[in-house]
DNA sequence: GATGAATGAGGCTTCATTCAT
DNA sequence: GATGAATGAAGCCTCATTCAT
């Protein structure tokens, strides 16, 4: 366990150096040695860490991924209604910790490159399977079925669509405000239910 | 104008090239060997018409961007009210000849490394702004401002979205059932209007 | 001979612009392409008329050897003593035709690479041998042996190593001026004549 | 110490390297895989140690100006007057371990191809203005000021002529006989002292 | 556990040269 | 006679990876 603890904390370490870094040089450009040098460690431990360049960035993902999952889990506890829980989806998506430009950048990057990596791919389906599961299982319950399908592929879609302009941002996000609006959307679909 | 005319079909042979390549094998990853093999030339002649494998990228987007306003403008011209001309925007960017598995990737791939080059960077601003500029001016008749904005957010996103979803589809689009989905989320939009 | 006149003239052309663009970029690092430019036609055009970049090269150097040695004969013409023959050398090499920036610079780099070529080897060997020649027929003429030997090494090291200072320049050269030294140094070992 | 002992190692294993490939094949013909091949080395391991090709050179000219710069002031140890630092002077330049075909052709190289470096230049300009400064101090003291500089750049012009035809040498060199023929020379100089 | 040292592989680019017009 | 078009060859450089320490 003594063992774990170090190989834990220098994964972790690492891998918040990856997003940094594949933000500041785009994630196909960044070196090892830029990520390195970002985590004040050698080009060599990553590869003695991670095994490979692609290594490090499916754990990257996966880190991200588990980060959203635990945030809709948490955000899901204190939802009691359909309604709760849809905004619990928009909440925990655009959450203060998850929805920053460094986040959402390299996650358009990672999205882009899923196609070309197997590894990728496979958690991108994950990922997208989880959220289309979640929102089905609410807008189920506030629509009839053909119309909780567009709804749900409004919103899905709707996210994406935030993140990836996120991605291009300038300036820190509103996190807030990107909640705010998001229920706002819901809302306006939610207007429609008869 | 004979003069001309060599080099526009070879600029257009190369930029559908670089399409197809930069699709089959991820736009960072594809080299400019494997799209001249596509383009049935050499590697060389990509120097020579583009100057470098950086400026046939931007000839490359430049080329979409292009046919996206094409679009737009033959779209515009049969629709003769702000619903209709939002239907236009919408068809535009969902025609059959843009809506492809291969341009949505290869824009999705664009988009992502449009924050590491300023070129890049300025052709997406220019056509985000132009396509926000459409929305605007037409949910602007339907909408008062506020919700104008908020409607006119909750669609570009949303089309945002759905490109980004096309890019990693595995099976061919179906522009079609697309321009429908599209119209129906805009539709539920309008029900809202007072 | 029609033919000819033409072609003479081309050749003239481009010989004039390798010297200019040659001292421009470097003789190494300039291409057929910047020699064309500067002479206002096509990189087609030099192997045309040279058959390679090499041929253009030797021409360059053998139009120089030619121009210098046209000098010399025609600065004999009026000398009527070894004293005046040994001042007509060195004002040929000084002549204000000949000793220019350009023309040194381009002249030293074919020296530098003389060595690496068999044909610009050929030409060296040729113009020094010359260049000695007559420096031993006028100071065989005013000292011993021994000491004239002394004396022409020195001369033609002191010139060799005045152009190759001349080549460093960024202004303009003085002929007139680089003449006055030349003949100085010269009467200083002719001053040592027993 | 331990850290820095191999990279000078490798320093000067790639700069002696350097002379004997570029003598060989040309200094700018000469290609990484050759030089790093008389090394013994891989051609990466060069960018590794110098950055670029540029760097190795440059630090390879900075190895002979150092060179030279100590045989210098090792020279003048034992020199204890004017003329005997004169030829101190002379004789550095002329040493067993600097005047041999391969230095004086690269150092001919080198300086062909300085007024195209900012590097190179800076560095041929810095001896340059070192030996004239030499010169300048013990000639000033035997002559007086205009005969002095007369005689300064008539014994410099004379070295650097000297070096020239050295370069082109196809046989070892005779550094004895070439301090030996300074001396000569500079006594030449001499004689005409009042 | 950590990293400097070293390199093989491979990409972009440049350029002299050829050829059809 | 002259040149755009096109390319093969080759060089520099970058980078992930391996290994000895």
């Amino acid at each position: 366990m003594g063992r774990k603890r170090i190989r834990d904390i220098r994964n972790e370490e690492l891998i918040e150096a990856t997003i940094v870094a594949a933000h500041r040089y785009g994630y196909h450009s960044v070196t090892m040695t830029e990520i390195a040098r970002v985590a004040g460690a050698s080009a060599a431990s990553i590869s003695y860490y991670f095994g490979s360049k692609n290594g490090l960035m499916e754990a990257t993902m996966l880190h991200l991924l588990r980060k959203l999952q635990a945030l809709l889990l948490k955000s899901f506890r204190t939802a009691n209604s359909p309604e709760e829980r849809l905004y619990a989806i928009l909440n925990a998506n655009f959450d203060d910790s998850l929805f920053t430009v460094e986040q959402c950048s390299i996650w358009m990057q990672f999205w882009a490159s899923a196609p070309y990596s197997p590894e990728l791919s496979r958690l991108h389906r994950i990922n997208r399977g989880r959220v289309r599961s979640h929102f089905r299982a609410e807008l189920g319950q506030l629509f009839p079925p053909a119309e909780a399908e567009l709804a749900r592929h409004a919103l899905q879609s709707y996210m994406d669509g935030v993140w990836l302009e996120a991605a291009q941002s300038s300036k820190p996000l509103d996190a807030k405000s990107a909640r705010r609006s998001a229920k706002g959307v819901a809302d306006l679909l939610l207007q429609n239910r008869r």
